[in-house]
DNA sequence: GCACCAGGGCAAGAGATACTTACGCTACTG
DNA sequence: CAGTAGCGTAAGTATCTCTTGCCCTGGTGC
């Protein structure tokens, strides 16, 4: 394989027309560019120069050897600058993967402040939820998942992975505005309950708070899509606790934060511990600043 | 500079997955590749992989870094593609020079030829006079030069010059047929002359041809394109000698050798003797080839 | 549970590369 | 005709790169 050097040597000796001017404009002796050329003559098998007394002559194929061998040069230094621009996270690519909630809440206005800093990077972005997005990242299919855990139903998250708390969710408990109902759970025993569905961490987590307060939840309708569950409710079909990122204010519907311990959820951005993605940290920052302030039941946490 | 063999080696990482399987495939030890990947790494600044106990994990940075190392990879490859094809001439630039006869008659068959057997050879073409070609070749800017020389004014080639002789043309009296003049120069001392212009071979060759025929030449035309000399000769202006080349059988002409010594001309073909143009060789093949045999007055030479 | 093995990192040594120094040759220059 | 500039070659040296040998880790088989 030619070497990119004897490219550039060739190159230079061509342009001034001379080994020892050559050498100057590299910094090498005359003798190293005279064994340069003719290692690069001995490879290729082509008559590069014509060695006269004092003096060489460029051969045709010098020329054109310089010529195509600008192609070659070209590319790496192409690469030099991708290179670059990928070490210092200019460009890049990064795979963010998220719960349904966040990807509407948290992950568009995350994105838009890290586009102004990084205008060329590429995020791809995955749905799904918490359990799949950790083995997703497990499998190096993911860069970064945000993810929920109900303080009810802490998660064993594997070895290896770093977790940022980003926010914590209050519970709330949504009623119809004027469907007469009580703002207290014990008080809600003969209600008609919205939840998750069966098997996810909020419907779990709801049945769980019913029965702390001491009667067993009558669930009626099921949907994992707040939306949903907030026109169900709103519809007087029944009461719901739904994490705050779930809860729009809405003017037919009454929201009341729990006030049990435990009656909170937390979202938090989990990555690979030795993932190095150079754009892993300014993405963690831009999802960092995107948790609202001042919103109702909504509590950011800081760097931790 | 980053190297191409380093850009080869991780891309077999990448592909297998393994830097044992890597350094199988590419005839190295596991460690060679661990270092190779490792200088990468260091060069580049990226985390190209990340160590697992038992194994690697390419890292995004090294897929990209893979996918972006093909451009260099496969202008490399097309480099050596071309040296292959330069090296043996199937592709290649080669300037030929001749002086205008010989463009007309020789190199066209010549090239038309030559075309066959190297279909992607570019070869560029200049006309010009004799003096102008060899000055052209010794500044390198001509690799083969088409040239003539009179018996009677040999020309002292420079030094450092190949000659190739491709073929001798006799001397013709070209006389229109029904003039009535004789056929022996020492009976044409009263004729009206038709030469080349003043100071070039063909004048001088015409006026010492007379000269030795005990007259001297009145000239009373001078043309260096042959095709009007004959027009000139048809209309019965003058009788003109002219070499073989610059005759072409007409009804309206008589033509006849002239059979002094030294009446005759020599074609051939100049080259620097260190040109080393692959392309030479078989185009001066073609040339010779190209040299009608069987043709009045033409005497084609062997290789000499 | 324990020996074994595969995969990777690290250190040291050997071999190849590539550069410099030194010298010889040739032709231009004053 | 000596001096000099330019290139080639040979020898020495420095650097790079690969191999060898050993360690560590974690998975596997008995």
């Amino acid at each position: 394989m030619l070497k990119p050097l004897h490219l550039l040597t060739l190159k230079a000796a061509v342009r001034s027309g001379s080994f020892a001017i050559a050498a100057r404009d590299l910094g090498y002796t005359a003798s190293a560019v005279s064994q340069q050329i003719s290692a690069l003559e001995k490879e290729t098998g082509l008559v590069l120069f014509e060695r006269e007394a004092h003096g060489i002559r460029p051969t045709a194929a010098a020329h054109r050897l310089g010529e195509l061998g600008d192609r070659v040069l070209a590319a790496l230094g192409d690469l030099d600058q991708h290179v670059r621009e990928l070490a210092t996270g200019v460009t890049g690519r990064l795979r963010l993967g998220s719960f349904p909630t966040a990807g509407v809440r948290l992950v568009p206005p995350a994105l838009s402040a890290f586009a102004e800093s990084h205008p060329r990077a590429q995020i791809q972005l995955e749905e799904g939820e918490p359990e799949e997005l950790v083995a997703a990242l497990g499998d190096g299919d993911l860069d970064v998942a945000l993810v929920y855990e109900y303080g009810l139903s802490p998660r064993p998250w594997p070895d290896g992975l770093t977790h940022h708390r980003l926010l914590t969710e209050d519970l709330v408990l949504l009623r119809a505005r004027d469907s007469g109902l009580s703002a207290q759970l014990p008080h809600l025993s003969r209600a008609r309950w919205i939840t998750s569905r069966e098997g996810t961490d909020g419907a779990r987590s709801t049945v769980r708070l019913c029965a702390a307060a001491g009667f067993e939840a009558a669930v009626a309708f099921r949907s994992n899509n707040y939306d949903v569950v907030r026109e169900l409710v709103s519809a007087g079909l029944g009461v719901a606790v739904v994490p705050a990122l779930g809860h729009a204010p809405k003017d037919s519907i009454e929201a009341t934060r729990l006030t049990q311990r435990s009656a909170h959820r937390t979202v938090l951005a989990l990555h690979r511990s030795e993932n190095s993605n150079p754009l892993l940290t300014p993405l963690l920052a831009s999802l960092r600043r995107a948790v609202p302030v001042d919103e109702p039941f909504l509590h950011p946490h800081g760097r931790d």
